[in-house]
DNA sequence: GCCGCTTTACCGGTATCCATGTATTCGCGA
DNA sequence: TCGCGAATACATGGATACCGGTAAAGCGGC
């Protein structure tokens, strides 16, 4: 009995030719793919995969919200999280929202195999280099008292603020697109630097594309 | 005879499913990887391939620099140009270059397959997405009078300052970095943009990682 | 010698970043 | 249902940085 896999990533030629890659493999299966997180639920309703493997960046529903909608109506579902880059955050949050494994894309092929194997079976992952940066940069290890992850979360209105932040536009030009004033932009971009730990626009630029709410 | 084709891309697990994906087709062989293109023309030497698959974003030595080492020493090598993202300037900068063919990551797999095939056979290709931005986009088309390549080709010490600009240092920051005031920094950044045609540092953060000087 | 790279400097307008204070609305749990 | 907290909105003030224009001078290579 193989395992059922649903690949979720917005880049549709990686998509395809992992696809190819993994049903090479014995034991995988893949039975779907999305392209997007938007309609992750229906989808898992209907092909009932065995385990999700997921992009965490994604234009549109990115992985962290498909994650949390996930959980919340398949609580059984597997889900291994796929990601360009090894940003602690994005671990902690996907681990913390209830994803098995954690692979990064420039690991090996095989690594991504291991990770769904260990998925299915109900056995956590972390990639080398994913582990290696948690228990490095205190957010586990010894001692290492981890942010509350709440306290990062953002608010609808910051995540529109963030989005223009990462176009380009500045303060007043983000007051006069969403009909406020230029001075409350402000303290909403300064609400986002204290939660995300971020202190300038280079920063949250690439925050936003990483969670997928910029286009690079 | 089929097509002996390498390829470069950073994220190992993105290149090893894409080999399996084109080893499947007929009429194409990968005979090598690459994961950056600090080697590009030793190994191509040494392999003798038809055709170059290549990522334009790279950490290192990014698919732009690669293309214009590969072309001063193997002006006879056709390169397909991979890219995550549909940028204009890479478009332009990799085809003046001397690349044969243009397809981004979101598009299909047979895309690719297409624009291997066609380079193989010295025909030019662009990807549906890539074209239609260039003629859009005034790049090209009715009376487009495109900006000279080389007015945007940035100096050693303005690529320095781009490259911390990215990471999220201000000016004075930079200035202690490399021992230089903080005006000369001003002027670097300000001639940056006036080349680059952008005006803010979100713009100038996105432009750094798709040329590869700086990390997402 | 010319051209482009690098360096420094001054000016002026605007925006950022930080601290702090106030007020309205809305959802959620006691 | 009452109240609490979070989200949202607006304001003032000040130090600093950004962005644009302009000018000038030394250096290196073709």
């Amino acid at each position: 009995m193989s395992i059922r896999t649903l690949l979720v990533d917005d880049h549709t030629m990686f998509r395809q030719a992992l696809r190819v890659m993994l049903e090479l493999e014995e034991g995988i299966e893949v039975v779907g793919e999305l392209g997007d997180g938007s309609k992750i639920v229906e989808t898992v309703a209907l092909l009932r995969p065995d385990v999700v493997t997921m992009d965490v960046s994604m234009p549109g529903v990115n992985g962290i919200e498909a994650m949390r909608a996930l959980r919340a109506k398949h609580p059984q579902i597997k889900v291994v999280a796929l990601s360009a880059s090894n940003y602690k955050q994005f671990i902690i949050e996907m681990m913390g929202a209830g994803a098995m494994a954690y692979v990064v894309k420039s690991a090996a092929g095989d690594q991504l195999v291991y990770a769904i194997n260990s998925a299915a079976k109900g056995k956590t992952y972390l990639c080398p280099e994913s582990a290696t940066l948690l228990v490095d940069s205190n957010g586990l290890g010894p001692g290492g008292a981890t942010t509350p992850i709440e306290s990062r979360r953002l608010a609808r209105r910051e995540t529109a603020v963030l989005q223009l932040l990462a176009q380009g536009k500045s303060s007043p030009q983000i007051g006069k697109l969403l009909h406020i004033a230029s001075s409350t932009v402000d303290v909403h971009r300064r609400n986002i630097m204290r939660k995300l730990e971020l202190h300038n626009v280079a920063e949250l630029t690439k925050y936003a594309i990483l969670v997928g709410i910029a286009d690079l």
